[in-house]
Order: structure tokens, then C-alpha cells, then sequence
DNA sequence: CGGTTTTGTAACAATATGATGACATGGCCG
DNA sequence: CGGCCATGTCATCATATTGTTACAAAACCG
């Protein structure tokens, strides 16, 4: 029943009792949860699989939380997934260090289980609107996840259900580039596998429904790199 | 120390000695603080001049801070202002409420001025260019990696992928004389085997495609060496 | 000023990439 | 069961991009 596919946190903290209760409290609030035990996995983790947001335990061995964030700052592809640090330290200098390094958001140990997935919808509702059901608008094309509807000017526009996702996508960040394979990961999922020329063909789908009463095409192919809205 | 323009916060608070406390010190920070003492007044002045962000107190006669909220993120042209929210009420419901309704940051009082002051960094950093995406830049020559736009001056430009890559490298390190074995590994790949003298031929259609609008050669020959931007 | 080396570029053929129509499959619903 | 829709794959077409070569131009050097 997910609208897109779904979301994902990687939760990083190194006391597995912990861990235990953040996972389970945010896979009932609907994302899908990555776990790391400590500052390197975390690391190998967001290459491997970008999350949309990403929660983080300051006090750790070896990689501390606040190390692990500045680093994910610093480099261009991961610096704009956010970043929740989670901490005991109360004092007024580490939550603005912490903030200042970079996070997001900085809550404090031991804190509201409710406030923190507040916390965390905050942050994803930035980074995937239409997860929570903000209507998307680009140009004149409207998109409202919560009646799976599509408007052009003001006409309802028909889609197939993977147009749907496929555009939705595209709404989540007008202009950006999306290479095949990323919309096959987000549109199709993870583990399924189909021929990434199949792509081609749903966004000349996609087209062709976009333009059914009309109207420019607003999809641009960006050859040798993918697609992108705008 | 101004930035491109000096950012602007929206401060909404109806007591007006603590409003004086705030706005000293986001003038400290380097904010322009606009003030507002009703939420009527905050609604005006959104329009009259769209602040970077709004700092809102939850507490205020006729229209509250949440209301206030609530009706500007539900506006598209005023939904992705970042809204900190300040307030006495410490109840876990009422900052999930506010967290709820669309507020960026929910701040409780008493707070401390250099944690409110630091979250509101944040989320300026959030709005500002350098978080939408890296951009760069050089001279007129702006070249954008996530939407794999290139524009000189004020036009786009039209570019093939592997003139596209040839310029993301130059950008990366203006200056750098790159020679023509280090940009086939870097543009081409590393176990391509391809002519170093094709390396010239796209060379010499980047120029063509930078200067497709008028304007200077920027790519510099060494002679013996290779190539560089500027 | 030659002679030599290095670079610029037009032209062309080969290739890669994307668009599209057709088709077979499989699920779903009446 | 039969029709309908959505989907994935394939074959084909059109075109953009690319690598190479050959020759012209420029830079360098004594």
C-alpha cells in the first residue's frame, strides 16, 4: 500500500536493547529500516544503500556519531540526507556543536519515542513529500498521493500504476537526472529485476499520458545519463 | 560578512521583551529580522517580503502560532519556508502537534538562545544554495551535477555526455592542467583504450559548445602538457 | 628563417543510444 | 471463462555521439 516505494532509515547505534526499539517503532511508522552497529558500517551502508534519512547515535566506539556526520556532510552525493543525532550529552555546547557539524536534528537521550518519529517525519516530509501525502505540483502538472490522482491544467490525467510512481519520483525533485537503474531501484524495487531498457518504455508511456489533452512534454532525456522532469 | 544577500527571519512574537532579546541576537547572527507581534501581522508580511525563515510563538492572542502554521504550509508558495516553533507548552502531544501541523523545529521555553540560534542555522543552511544542490562554478560557466544542466551567462548549454564529463572534470579543480592520459582515465574510463589524440577533437568541440553563445575561449592549452580551465 | 613538433579541426564511417510499435504473458474482475 | 488492462521484452528505426584520420595551422627551437 505504499504510494512510491517505501521510505528508508538507516539507524546507527551501537546498543543492540536500543537499536531493538528504534527499529521496531519505525517500521511501524512505515519505513523500511537499515541497521548499523557502528560508525564504518553506517559508512558502507549509505553507499550501498542511499537511505532518505538517517538517525544517528553521537556516543559510539571507534567512529563517533558526530565523526560519521561530518563526513556524510562533506561529501556532495550524501550531504543532503538528513541527519538526526541521537545523544546524552545535554549540554548547551554539544547540541550546538552537534548541529553545527551538520545534523539536522538534534535530540536528546533519553527522549520521547513519539517525539523522535515526529522528528523523523519532519525530515523525511522534506525529503519525500509524497510520502505523507503533500500534493506535488511542477508547471501545471499536479500530483496528489493521496487520491492517486494526476491533473494537467485542469484535466484529470489517466496513468497505469507505474506511471504513477514514475512521475511521482520525478516530482520529488523537479530537474534532477535519474539514471535507469535509480528508477528501477525506487520505481520497481529492490530486488526485482528487469531490464533497465524497460524503463524506456514506461517514460514513453509516461509521455504519452502527460500529453494525452496536449501540452509540451515536460520529461527531458538526458542521453548517456537518464531522465529527469524539467 | 553578508552572503550574496543577507538572509531574512520572520520573528513572530506577541511579548514583546522577549522578541527584543531574539531579534538581538539574529542580528547578531547576521540575520535581517523582520517582526511581527500578531499572527495577522506575520501573515502580511510573509507576502510583503518572503522571509528565509519564520521563528513562531506558539502562544499569541486572536490567531496562535500553530494556525499560523498551518495556513502557510499550506500554501505551495510559502510551504517550504522552514518554521521554528517556540513554545511553553512541554507536553510530549503538544510538540508532536506542532511537529504535526508542518513546524520545521519545535523549541521549548525557557531555551537557550545559542541552541535556538544555532537550529536556525540549520535551517537556513537547508534554504540556502548550498544545500539545494552542488553547483559549479567558474567564471559565467555554471555546471550542475544533479540536473546535468550547464549554462554560461544566462543560456543553457547544449553539451554530448562526454563533453558533459570533460567539463565536470576541469570544474572540479579550475586551473589544473589536466594532460590528456589523466582525462582519458577520468572521462573515458580506465581500461578504454581510445587514441590520446581523440582527446583533442573533444577538446575542440567543448570549446565549440562553450562558445556556441559568444563569449571567451575559457580552456587553456599547455603545450606539452595537456588542458585546464582557465 | 627553415625544420620539427604539437595542436586544431573538418569529414566520415562506425557505434551507441533512445524512441516506438508490436506482441506475449499474466493478473484481475465481472 | 473471457475480456481487459498493465507489464516486460524484443525488433526496428532514427539519430546523436564518437573515434579516427588526414591535413592545416600554430608553436617552438636552434
Amino acid at each position: 500500500m505504499a504510494h512510491t516505494s517505501q521510505p528508508v532509515v538507516l539507524l546507527v547505534e551501537d546498543e543492540p536493547a536500543q537499536r531493538e526499539v528504534l527499529a521496531y517503532n519505525l517500521e511501524a511508522e512505515g519505513f523500511r529500516v537499515v541497521q548499523a552497529g557502528n560508525g564504518e558500517d553506517a559508512l558502507l551502508l549509505v553507499d550501498e544503500d542511499t537511505p532518505d534519512i538517517i538517525i544517528l547515535d553521537w556516543m559510539m566506539p571507534e567512529l563517533s556519531g558526530i565523526e560519521v556526520c561530518r563526513r556524510l556532510k562533506m561529501r556532495p552525493d550524501t550531504r543532503s540526507i538528513p541527519i538526526i543525532m541521537l545523544s546524552a550529552r545535554a549540554e548547551e555546547v554539544d547540541r550546538i556543536r552537534g548541529l553545527e557539524t551538520g545534523a539536522d536534528d538534534y535530540v536528546i537521550k533519553p527522549y520521547s519515542v513519539l517525539e523522535l518519529m515526529a522528528r523523523a517525519r519532519v525530515q523525511l516530509r522534506r525529503v519525500r513529500p509524497s510520502t505523507i501525502g503533500v500534493v506535488l505540483e511542477w508547471d501545471d502538472i499536479r500530483l496528489d498521493p493521496e487520491t492517486h490522482r494526476v491533473y494537467r491544467g485542469n484535466s484529470v490525467l489517466k496513468l497505469g500504476p507505474t506511471e504513477f510512481r514514475l512521475l511521482s519520483t520525478f516530482m520529488e525533485k523537479p530537474g534532477r537526472v535519474w539514471s535507469r537503474e535509480q528508477l528501477l531501484d525506487r520505481v520497481w524495487g529492490r530486488d526485482i529485476y528487469v531490464d533497465s531498457r524497460t524503463v524506456d518504455v514506461h517514460i514513453g508511456r509516461l509521455r504519452k499520458s502527460l500529453m494525452q489533452n496536449g501540452g509540451e512534454d515536460p520529461l527531458r532525456t538526458v542521453r548517456g545519463a537518464g531522465y529527469a522532469l524539467g
